[in-house]
RNA sequence: GGAGAGGUGGCUGAGUGGCUGAAAGCGCUCCCCUGCUAAGGGAGUUUAUUUGGAAACAAGUAACGAGGGUUCGAAUCCCUCCCUCUCCGCCA
């Protein structure tokens, strides 16, 4: 959510940043501002009526005090019409106020200044690219892989629950586990501290973070207790501190935090969702960053790199790309996707995204901090996977494959898994 | 799941209808005093929002778990929901 008073003073830039987001139209930033006249002025003649009500309650409890009953009475009498006043007042409020809620929510955040302009992800920006795509004849894709050596069950996980819910059989659960471990630690290591998240979170979290009223298909939901099963662990870490007032020197504060996600993916088809590359839970490893807004790009770099360190550490090629204004999502002030080389499918899988909110969600969770003495502002929220399992294990398995049709080990996860082939 | 007790400011904790946005204490900030230290004195210290103002600030409104109701007036009375604690039941 944007702040009104950002809107107001720079309407046309919010209202390109909209079309230039890949809405339609923009005449929703007008209604806004004309909504908010109306909600201002509203609010000015109720608060007005309510003081006047105010003070004559004040003088007939003095007068009840003094035993004046009459003179107290009279004055209960004018009363009755501002009572009356205030009741349509109260409710035009309300009304009024919903509405421009609901309109501010439908404005999305501004991009950055230094995002290309673009209508698809045709026009995203190849931002870096580290390592050579390969590509060998005898390579197989992973689901080949793992269906010769029985390490993911697809079918079974059908029984149980069904499609894309497998099972990780043996060597694969452990290179998952082992990846899992491997992340924590990375960013335990450069201060990230780590957090343990619920599954489920209720509606005022799903909002927080924008999965509402936006999103909710992606989700699952449990309407009986009113849950709703994370798409990913951005919503309860970004959330742990909603409705709070920081410390200035806390700031920047910084979590890690490993979950199973859980999306409906409704509507995805084909080789998008071949093997492991589209499932509906799997885990990764999420890294939530609370910064200072003068710092908040800076620690989106510095965010980026880190998730490319770990693709580079486990040696496998990976390109950067700057998300274009139109492929950037909703909340995102600026965003890079990360996809690593899958050589045996011969394609970019994405295994993180990288984003800036700036103050977008903080706004909607009331997410603040004290700067100096008196004022509080909205801090900056970002957040990156760092990164995701299952892609970075089909890329892992077709990588690392030998001829003779054997998994090496990258080096760096031998520590957690304990030998030299899978 | 059943029975009972509660939810007040950064913390502790008063407050059962009116002058209480909230006593008192602690903490914190600033000032004064004492050569340091200890002790003492004074002032300040929730948030959101509206109006005016360049700003400092001033004035108004709202908020005592959340939402609704009663009343001229609610932290205080009534209803619903949420949460916490104690006991019982169940349970990894």
């Amino acid at each position: 959510m944007l702040d009104i008073n950002f809107i107001r003073a720079n309407k046309e830039q919010v209202e390109k940043g909209m079309l230039a987001k890949g809405e339609k139209e923009n005449s929703i930033v007008a209604e806004v501002l004309a909504k908010d006249e109306e909600w201002r002025s509203i609010v000015h003649q109720a608060d007005g009526i309510r003081s006047e009500s105010n003070v004559k309650a004040k003088q007939i409890g003095v007068l009840m005090g003094q035993g004046k009953k009459e003179e107290a009475q009279a004055i209960i009498a004018e009363t009755s019409s501002l009572k009356e006043e205030i009741k349509t007042l109260e409710e035009k409020v309300k009304v009024i106020q919903e509405e421009r809620e609901s309109l501010l929510l439908r404005i999305p955040n501004v991009p950055h200044a230094s995002v290309p302009v673009g209508a698809s992800e045709n026009d995203n920006e190849v931002y870096s690219t580290w390592g050579t795509p390969f590509k060998d004849e005898w390579r197989k894709p992973h689901w080949e892989i793992v269906e010769r050596y029985g390490w993911v069950d697809f079918e079974r996980g059908v029984k149980v629950t069904g499609a894309g819910f497998p099972f990780y059989v043996g060597p694969v659960a452990q290179l998952q586990r082992a990846l899992i471990n491997y992340f924590i630690n990375e960013a335990g290591s450069v201060g990230y501290t780590e957090l343990q998240a619920p599954y489920f979170v209720n509606e005022d979290s799903a909002r927080g973070t924008g999965q509402i009223p936006d999103k909710e298909d992606m989700m699952y939901e449990i309407p009986r207790d009113g849950f709703f099963a994370i798409p990913t662990a951005e919503v309860p870490v970004t959330n742990f501190h909603r409705d709070e007032i920081l410390a200035e020197q806390d700031l920047p504060i910084k979590y890690v935090c490993y979950t199973p996600c859980w999306r409906r993916e409704a509507g995805s088809y084909g080789k998008d969702v071949r093997g492991l590359n589209r499932l509906h839970q799997f885990d990764k490893v999420e890294l939530v960053k609370i910064v200072k807004p003068e710092n908040s790009y800076e620690e989106l770099e510095s965010l980026r790199e880190h998730a490319e360190k770990l693709l580079q550490d486990l040696d496998l090629p990976y390109r950067t790309l700057l998300m274009c204004t139109g492929d950037m999502g909703f909340t995102q002030s600026k965003k890079y996707d990360i996809e690593v080389w899958s050589p045996g499918q011969q394609r970019w899988l994405e295994v993180s995204s990288c984003s800036n909110f700036e103050s977008f969600q903080a706004r909607r969770m009331q997410l603040r901090y004290r700067k100096e003495e008196k004022n509080t502002a909205m801090v900056h929220t970002l957040n990156g996977s760092a990164l995701a399992i299952p892609r970075v294990v089909s890329a892992i398995l077709e990588a690392y494959q030998e001829e003779n049709a054997k998994v090496k080990v990258p080096d760096v996860l031998k520590p957690f898994i304990g030998r030299d082939y899978l």
